[in-house]
DNA sequence: AAGTGGTCTAGACCACTTT
DNA sequence: AAGTGGTCTAGACCACTTC
């Protein structure tokens, strides 16, 4: 939610909302391109005071300008967003500042570069995407994406845990859905999910059931919000009775259980989804680096 | 394992072998920094040729260089590596290209970088290394590592299964050890783990007792093995009467399998380890971005 | 041919740490 | 003060894609 961060020198307020500092434009490098010093008069003895309570470099301050283009939909999902150069010339920063500042959007998987093509808002409908959210494999053969059975979706009054997680109040409203996932026509996942009342309004059992491709690339493309990011607490659990009946195990069968929290921009959550995984034919997935 | 790669104007034998390119080393900028042309009579025209067969940036090439300096040991965990400059005059490129080298080592985290200080090896000495491969956390508090209590440690001639995931052969010598790990007082994780019998000569269960510290920073620090990377498939399966009496719990309990392969230098596996976690009072935790 | 991202260089200055 | 990594710029050329 923080605007743009305070800089020492190289921010102060300007007229243009897009340039980000007052930075001398012409083409000769003055000897303070750090910090155009609004008093003329000293222009050697000026920056050095204020030794910077909240320095933050120019390329996060132009990432997070960028990032904020990508909230407002400005680009969507899918789309190019501008060159290099187009963008150095509209935040007035050289093409190198920019390049760092997408590198870090890369890094982060909000953007991918495309030699020669230009630089794309990643999507939850491309392949890569689905792998980064649903880490079940199977142990024999490719990962291969069975149909969605959706039991349920209502809204409903946010219960304390859950309201907890989504940083919001007991009671505020939130959309349940339950549903089961099939791989190779196995009953595999079984999944209770919450979603924040406020940005799904209209979801439902309908909507989730026509839907051919991932949850998330529905929640992207129908209400606007974008999972960009997730923590999940892995345990082994005993199959109850319901879960049992739905996934086609006998009651205490053991099962991988995810509890996942997931983020879209500014770090704000909006979904919790319980998972509960089979995982005689299937395992997670993990890569420790 | 590859060598240099080729690369088509920056790369061709010269006599220094620390050197990379036969790139104009004098500091004026020359009209062609690519590829220092030795036909100057027709600047524009010469490099044109060889489309390049297998084409390996110069950063690449420097990555690459350095990483035979960690694994050979010329700079050891948690020692300095030289500075950018030192580096940039020993390979005969900029300091950008080395920075660019060291940021994706940095990334893979083989070093860290310090402001001000340096760029180090990383060790698993370190904090931060030891939770990128123990992701069991606690649901109350903070992590804390508690002790390690050997079962077993000994030779043996590898399984088929074993052998395959470590790329031996079967009958190929193995160290095997079984261990259980204490969290707070409590039986948490039951580990059998295998070992590449060539890497780990003379390693006893008693030297494992005796070792205070990440099980990984001994076979660093006495047997020159560097864990660098792994992959792990995670289960729930229900405790045989072996586990329940280990880990303290009733037969038939949910627990996380974790079954891990850790890499070494070059990607060669060095270690199998199955693991049977207690996640009731902990979880295992990863983070999905 | 033109436009995109990718690599490489050189030099300046800043921030942090140690001497 | 000196040395380290961190930021920023400017310009050149390369590789890939599209027109």
């Amino acid at each position: 939610m923080s605007s743009l961060p305070t800089s020492p020198s190289a921010t102060a307020a300007n007229g243009s909302p897009e340039s980000v500092a007052p930075r001398s434009a012409g083409t000769q490098p003055s000897a303070t391109p750090q910090g155009a010093s609004p008093a003329p008069a000293t222009p050697a003895a000026a920056p050095a005071s204020v030794p910077s309570p909240t320095f933050s470099p120019l390329y996060q301050q132009i990432k997070a300008l960028i990032m904020q283009s990508l909230q407002t939909g400005e680009w969507k999902p899918g789309e190019m967003i501008p060159s290099e150069m187009d963008l150095a010339a509209r935040y007035k920063v050289s093409q190198g500042t920019v390049r760092k500042a997408i590198d870090e959007l890369a890094a982060d998987n909000l953007v991918a570069r495309r030699q020669g093509k230009g630089t794309f808002v990643t999507t939850h409908h491309e392949d890569v995407v689905k792998f980064r959210f649903l880490r079940l494999v199977p142990d024999e053969g490719e990962p291969h994406y069975g149909a969605s059975r959706v039991l349920e979706c209502k809204r409903l009054r946010a219960p304390a845990e859950i309201a907890r997680l989504l940083d919001i109040r007991t009671g505020d409203s939130v959309v349940q859905i339950r549903r089961v996932l099939n791989f190779s026509n196995e009953a595999t996942v079984l999944d209770e999910i919450w979603l924040l009342g406020a940005n799904f309004k209209g979801l439902t059992a309908e909507k989730l059931n026509e839907w051919k491709g991932p949850m998330y690339a529905l929640f992207e493309a129908e209400f606007g919000t974008r999972m960009i990011r997730a923590t999940e607490k892995i345990r082994a659990v005993a199959a109850d009775n319901t879960a049992a009946e739905l996934l086609s195990v006998e009651p205490g069968t053991p099962l991988l259980s995810v509890e996942r929290v997931s983020f879209t921009y500014g770090d704000r959550p909006v979904e919790v989804r319980r998972g509960l995984y089979v995982t005689t034919r299937h395992y997670y997935q993990n890569d420790l680096s």
